[in-house]
Formats: structure tokens, sequence, C-alpha cells
RNA sequence: UAAGGCAGUCGGAUAGCUGCGCGGAGGAAUGGAAAAUCCUUUCGUGAGGAAAGUCCGAGCAUCAAAGGAACAAAACACCGGAUAACGUCCGGCUGGAGCAAUCCACGGGAAAGUGCCACAGAAAAUUACCGCCUGAUUUUUCAGGUAAGGUUGAAAAGGCGAGGUAAGAGCUCACCGUACUGGCCGUAAGGUCAGUGGCAUAGGUAAACCCUGUUUGAUGCAAGACCAAGUUAGGGAAUUACGAUUUAUCGUAUUUUACGGAGUGUUCCUAAUCCGUCCCAGAGGUAGGUCGCAACAAGCCGAAUGGAGACAUUCGGAUUAGAUGAAUAGCUAUCCCCUGUGUUUUCAGGGACAGAACUCGGCUUAUAGACUGCCUUAUUUU
RNA sequence: GGAGUGUUGGCAGAGUGGUAAUGCAGCGGAUUGCUAAUCCGUCAUCGUGAAUAGCGAUGCACAGGUUCGAGUCCUGUACACUCCG
């Protein structure tokens, strides 16, 4: 199994779109929205690549890239109850894998802080100290 | 040595750490147990020559049977061969390009028919404006002959030269082209030699309709098969027969054969199947799952034999991707290659095209760079 | 994965194989004291040129082919859009 749980059904991603929040850098694109079931406890990803970005075998490589991310900040960054959706831009494939990491971490610490407020730091620190 | 042509091979390599999919084996948990799920350890394995475009041909599956006939629609088209099949491949022919090796060509039929050929031009298909010649008339016309010369155009009734004539004309002749006939060579397309016809068989276009011949049923793994949560539930009205009675209600049974109808572009045939009192539920089947589908194939590699070759036959050998929001990644080091700076080292940047999705045979398109073999031409040396 | 449709000036949109229509926008001019409306002209790119004149060449997504001649017919490529669970 792998490290974290994913998102699969086109209703979780549009979800994510309409309700959730947004937060835009330069190599990625993230999205975030509450769970809605109640049993599932930790966080949930997807991932998703646009034609826009380029051929198939670019595509492949901007979500393999994501996904290697993901797999190094979830558990200090990610906050249970929670989906989230990157999605790749153009130059997700290609870019130093340093700003991709950097661009990933601020772009989480935001969003955490959009969808649950201030208060909420606390319950975010815990569930690091869980993770942990 | 330089330039070129053809055929073929490869498509960065190695190591370490952290991870992922699939398969095998072991352990632990849930569970009465099995199955199943989940956690974990370990071993194995994990993109291409085009995996791409989806342009052809097959397997496989469903459509009652892929069975037959006609029509429709579509594809193909020099000749011979190869192949499971093909629009693919091989060898030849014809025409074209090149000094050559070699390369390129959807390359049947225009005397079955129909259409189209703008503008220009007398005329774009059974043509005659100017002209040339003869005769009449007379001072510009008429009748006849002619298709040499002129203009237009992409294209104007074989070309060129000589004879001939009132002027001309294959009218006659030589050479070339072309058509037909015959001999020889070739399986054939065709080649070649000889003769004959003067060529009124009078132009182009079939990637215009069409004609001739050959081939093709349709749909594609989102095909399709199986399991199946949830949801819904049941019966109601009618025909006929019998029985009961409250004489218009209830109960039970029935709606068979014959006959009619039905269905893959259309019509028909063969034999089979299904439906037939009606409506709706049920029969089933949605979400989801399992199979299809993962090591076996008209496949690949090597050798021998046959063949001019595509290829065939025989023998031997190798083989483990299998996801389904979809696995092959991230980082580091060393080497290799390229680019820049440049005497060199160092340093910096970069590594073509591109990612399996049921499986094969082709075609087409994209592709940095490297290597191998053979052939041609030119130059130099021996 | 599969099945189809399309691409024409800045925008929309016609176009039997034979001169790339038309409308809107833009630009120039007329009209007006000024503006709007209206009317007239121009309006793809490049070269030549003093020139928004004239002339020539190239243009209908791109590249080949058939034809005397392709926006149109044939083949391939690129891009955009639609449908099938």
């Amino acid at each position: 199994m792998s490290a974290f749980l994913k998102l699969k059904k086109r209703k979780d991603f549009v979800r994510a779109a309409k309700i959730g929040e947004k937060v835009i850098t330069t190599s990625v694109i993230l999205q975030a929205a509450q769970s809605l079931s109640p049993n599932s406890i930790e966080a949930k990803f997807g991932f998703t690549t646009t034609k826009k970005i380029g051929k198939a075998h670019v595509r492949n490589r901007a979500r393999r890239r994501m996904r290697a991310i993901v797999r190094e900040l979830a558990p200090q960054e990610a906050l249970n109850h929670t989906e989230y959706v990157l999605i790749g831009r153009r130059n997700t494939a290609e870019c130093d894998f340093n700003l991709l990491r950097q661009d990933l971490k601020y772009a989480f610490r935001k969003i955490n802080r959009l969808l649950y407020g201030e208060k909420d730091e606390k319950f975010s620190s815990d569930s690091v100290d869980m993770a942990n």
C-alpha cells in the first residue's frame, strides 16, 4: 500500500475545485476541501495533469514528481479529514525538484490556514504529533 | 581520401540510499473455521522502435445461423510470385530522374454512354475568321477548292525534309512516332525483327460520374461472459369452459395445434428460434466486483537445406510488464556522448523522439547521436 | 481506449475545379460649429516604388500529389471540438 490514500471519484475532484480553497504557485496548483465522510480519518490526495501541459510521457512525469513530493511532505504538512488535489502546471515535469518542494510546502501551510483559520493551529500541530 | 547510394544494428552504462505496481513464499491481525481483507518480511519481475497515428489486414467476442442469392455501399487495379490475410512484401515490365550505384510512379478502360474544358480565340469537337488558289463579277462581292501560313490558349486533326500541285493536302516517298499482322524470345506484362495501313480510329479529363474485373455481413475488449449490494414486488383488467350461488359476483382451469407476426444496409430463400388477450412488476439487472487478461503466439532468435528474392521446410534455443484517477519514481556518485569558454585540465549546461492498456502482421508519421557491411563515382599511391 | 466533425482577413461567415463574396470592427475622406448617424473609398503578406498609385510574387491550418489550373479532388501531418461508461 502506498503511503497515502488516493481520491478516485470524479465527484471528489469536482467538490475540491468548487467548494474548497485554492493556492497557486509557479510550479503547482493545490486545491483542498474538508472530507465529507466521517469514517476517513487520514488525508486523501488526488493528482490532475491536463493535456495542456504536454504529451503523455510529460504528464506521467509530472504526476510522478508530484507523488514523490507528497510522499515526502504528507506526514508533516497534511491534515486529517481533508482531501487535497494537486494540479500540474507547464513546468512541473522539468523544474528543479527543490523548488517544487518549497512551493508545495508553502501551498500546504497557506491552504490549511485558509481552510481551518487561525484557531485550528493547535489541531494542526496535534496531527503533526500524531503523524510523528 | 572525398562525395554519394543501399541494407542492417543500437537507442546512454554502473553502483548506492529512499519509494511504487504485479507475482511467489513466510509471519501477524480480524474471523467459530474456510474464503476474503489488511499489516509486515523477503525473493523475483516491471515500457518502445516507434508503445504514437488508428490508416489497412487477421485472431477473439456479440448480433438466431456468418448459410445462400440479388441489389445497394465501399475498397482495390501493369505482370508473375510470397503470405493466415492485406491496400503489405519480393522479383520483373513500362515511363521518368541521375555520370553511376540507385531512386520515384493509385501504372486498367476515353472507338459503352453522360458531363466538364473559365478567360482568350474563327473554332475547345464532326470547327473555318484572316489567308492562299480558281472562276464569275467588277472594284468588292459571290461560288467553289484548300487546311500549308497567322492570331489565342495548358491543349487546335502525327513531326521533319523532299517531291508534287492552280493553291494545297500522307496526295507520294525517306527517317522517326503510332496502329495492325506475322516470326522469334519470355509463364506473363512486354521485348525484338520483318511486313502492311497512310493514320477519318480525328484532343484532354476516370484523385468527374461511370464501365470492366477482384474483394468485403455489421460492430469493436467501453466487444462480451459471470457474480451481484441497494431499489422495486403483485397483481389488475379481459376471452372461453366448468362449478357455486347473492344473477353478477366468487373460485378453479384455459388461451394448444393450425394460422399470423418478428428480427444484423434493403429484398428474398433455407432450416431453426422466439412471440401471440393487454398493462405493469417479475423474468432481470444498476452501483460495485470477477473473468476476458498476461509465459505459448499464423510470434522471436540461431543454424542447415531449397529459392534470384519475399519466403518455405527441418533441427535447436530463449521467454514471467499487466495497471484501471491507472505502477517503472526521487536524490547522489563515477564513467560515456554533445555544446560553450578553451592550448590542455578544470568548470558550466545538456542527454533525440517519446510512455504499454485484448493480442498479432503491416503501413504512415516523429527521432539527438553512434556503429557495421556492401556498392557507385572522382582523385592519389602501389 | 474507440467513433466522428471541422480549420478561409482582426472577428463572424459564403464560396459548382476557372478574378477569394458579404457583414461587423479598424483606417482615410465627405457632411457638421463639434460629435453621433449617414454617404464614399480603403482594408491578407512581401518586393519594387516618393506613394494608401501602379506592377509583380505569395496567400484559404501545414506538407506532398492529380490537373492546363486546386480554398474545392486524393494522401499524410498538426491543432480544435463533439459523442460512446
